[in-house]
DNA sequence: CTCCAACCTGGAGCGCACTCCAGGTCAAGC
DNA sequence: GCTTGACCTGGAGTGCGCTCCAGGTTGGAG
């Protein structure tokens, strides 16, 4: 139950082999194990990791945010405040995010809706 | 009430003066009207197109899709059908990302949530 | 008429996040 | 032991959407 060969790692957390390589080559994911030939065994805690990744980029937090949020959790339990705040500053960040799409899906849905009053109409205040 | 400055454009629309001559570059914004010695002149029509760009482009439409629905617009009133099949597609995308992006904001706030019912316990599944 | 800020062009460069490649190694199944 | 598919490395390349630049032109204010 805790060790996941490369390609099972990436069926797992939907990460492509070559990402979660290019993940570990920028010190995003921390050295991950290897067989005594070299070959990289992911953890369980590796996954976790990879979910981690996974909703922070969904949400759009650039990679160098997540390096960072990466680091001070190696370098110990005493950066829990700072990793907390990164955190909440991250889902204000998220919170406007949704705001402006739930704004501009509206504003297409009110497009689409002109759409659907044709047919045979003028054409609307952009022409489109 | 209908001649910009380019400047002027931008300040409405919120692209930048590169980003208004990428457009028109690229076929995205139809030819934009000159002076005579061959500087631009925004209309409240191409305002509007920005307007809709702007849309689009917040829902994460890429720019291949916005220039075909404005080619299929240039292209007259029998393309409508298909402008509107365009958005319709494109809304569609965009409820997705929203769920997408709910789940992961959830799945944020879980984890944020942890961080508050500390202090002093073990470290989480991740490590993190 | 002069000045200078705003504008023009074509084209190069950038930042992000991968993605692909060549050339070689590893290890499970027969 | 051999085969073969999964894996390794460093580094180059990609796609997107701008962004910047040099070198020149325009046009309204004074």
């Amino acid at each position: 139950m805790s060790g996941y060969a490369p390609s099972e790692a990436a069926r797992r957390s939907g990460f492509s082999l070559d990402t979660l390589r290019y993940y570990e080559k920028i010190g995003l994911l921390a050295d991950v194990e290897r067989t005594t030939g070299g070959q990289r065994v992911f953890t369980d805690d590796d996954l976790g990791w990879l979910v981690l990744f996974r909703c922070l980029r969904d949400t759009g937090m650039p990679i160098a945010q997540m390096r960072r949020y990466a680091q001070l959790a190696r370098d110990g339990e005493h950066t829990a405040d700072e990793r907390h705040e990164l955190l909440r500053h991250h889902a204000t960040q998220v919170e406007e995010q949704m705001r402006l799409l739930q704004r501009q899906y509206d504003h297409l849905r009110d497009k689409i809706r002109f759409y659907e009053q044709l047919p045979a109409t003028a054409p609307d205040p952009e022409a489109g």
